[in-house]
DNA sequence: CCGACTTGCGTACATCGTACCCGAAACCGT
DNA sequence: ACGGTTTCGGGTACGATGTACGCAAGTCGG
């Protein structure tokens, strides 16, 4: 009967400030995006069930759905709300290189606040204002450089994978650990450590064995390796460019 | 009491033509993984239940535990199997750029065919004989150009980050609307166009816009976008090298 | 004060992964 | 040939999940 059957979540707005009759609202969307987000990253997203979260706030479960329309909508709130506490000057500054560079180190430390986060950022299209907004400074940052929209467009979702992927791997170990409930260092020693040592010798990978023996960590902090392949990508978008470079 | 308790799947043994006393298995990992992996491609991830798996292969579900440990390893097995089947050959021929654009072109390949894969494939660290290999071969097409273990690393992990997420955003909206059970294209004119209508509109993205406006899709093709994408990412190696450029 | 309408939420159900258990089958030593 | 030992097949059952349904309680306009 009513019309609201699917809509993209961000089209639905929540009825806040209402004069019509009918009870007051008790709680609100973003109240329950936050509580959701605060137990995910203390937790886990898996933890953040509906009656969880509901309990956290504590009201039952199914009042939830009065605010958002299932799960998945909320977890793509979760993650635009992640998005929108990102901070960001207003526009470009005009030097591409710096602008990515920050867009790519604010998203990094977003994924390390919020571990579930980066799983999920690069998965569906990004389309709430939180996510618009950073999406538009990092395409704004390319603009002028000769680059058609298209070519932009491409050039700054190479940025977001990198910097996804590269938050992902980076927390990769800590959370699956974290996920199942083991001892991350006592894991590693004594389930993967074996395996891995297995693989070396059997001498049937060089270069993965080299990888592990040649000890990648010691070399480079995490920060200077996201830096690394950060200025990769950089180089790559430098690359595209038709002619001048910047910086 | 046994020892086995924990360890990362590929270290378990499946107890295939065994010679002791008891009953013989009338079924095998592979088997499992096999039609695992069939049904996720024909319905998604989420329709490989055990009990889904087990009827196919004429079973009930806690058959299937005597193979596998839980289903998070069968699905791991999964990917391995998937990136078992990558079409490479046995070395690098010694021309970097190509033999890694092979390498993104198969995982796209991949991730086309079974399109569950790239969303999963760049989760978990690569430990499987199947990924192990074609992570070999990126790395070892990467060898004897002046880059030490670390960058060579940092350098293959950029590649399958970039084809993951290239692929996982190619078909996005397609899995998208099918795990949902929505019609696609009715789904986009429907509740998407509305509401990307409405953020144009809005004004409030201009570099969005124009995305949306100079329409990108008629420009490239999926797989010239691919393309593009990855030449980018080759140059952003490209410069990494120290001295000679190669091709 | 009285309907009209909204919110809070208890109950209930389908579905999931999987722990537990036992009968059936296959090998061993005798 | 046969009983003991070991392994496989899989039924039953449990706890957890998302969420549909329905109704009581709160809040307005008349």
């Amino acid at each position: 009967m009513t019309a609201d059957e699917q809509i993209t979540i961000w089209m639905r707005p929540e009825r806040t400030e209402r004069t019509g009759p009918g009870r007051r609202p008790g709680y609100s969307r973003e109240q329950i995006t936050r509580t959701a987000v605060r137990i995910a990253d203390a937790e886990g997203l898996e933890a953040a069930t509906m009656r969880r979260i509901a309990a956290e706030l504590g009201t039952g479960a199914m009042s939830l759905y009065r605010y958002v329309p299932n799960r998945d909508d909320l977890i793509d709130l979760m993650i635009d709300a992640v998005a929108a506490e990102t901070d960001l000057p207003d526009r470009p500054t005009g030097d591409w290189r710096a602008d990515l560079s920050l867009v790519a180190h604010r998203v990094r430390a977003a994924g390390l606040a919020h571990p579930w986060y980066v799983a999920l950022a690069g998965r569906r299209p990004t389309l709430g204002p939180g996510q618009l907004r950073v999406q538009e400074f990092a395409l704004a940052a390319l603009d002028g450089f000769g680059l058609d929209i298209d070519r932009i467009t491409v050039a700054a979702e190479m940025l977001f994978d990198y910097a996804h992927s590269a938050v992902h791997r980076e927390i990769g170990w800590l959370d699956e650990a974290r996920r199942t409930g083991r001892d991350v260092s006592r894991w590693m020693r004594e389930y993967v450590g074996p395996y891995v040592k297995q693989v070396v010798e059997s001498d049937a990978y060089p270069m993965f064995s080299r990888t592990v023996r040649e000890a990648r960590l010691p070399h480079m902090t995490p920060e200077k390796r996201f830096r690394y392949g950060l200025d990769r990508v950089l180089d790559g978008i430098a690359a595209g460019l038709p002619a001048r470079t910047s910086r």
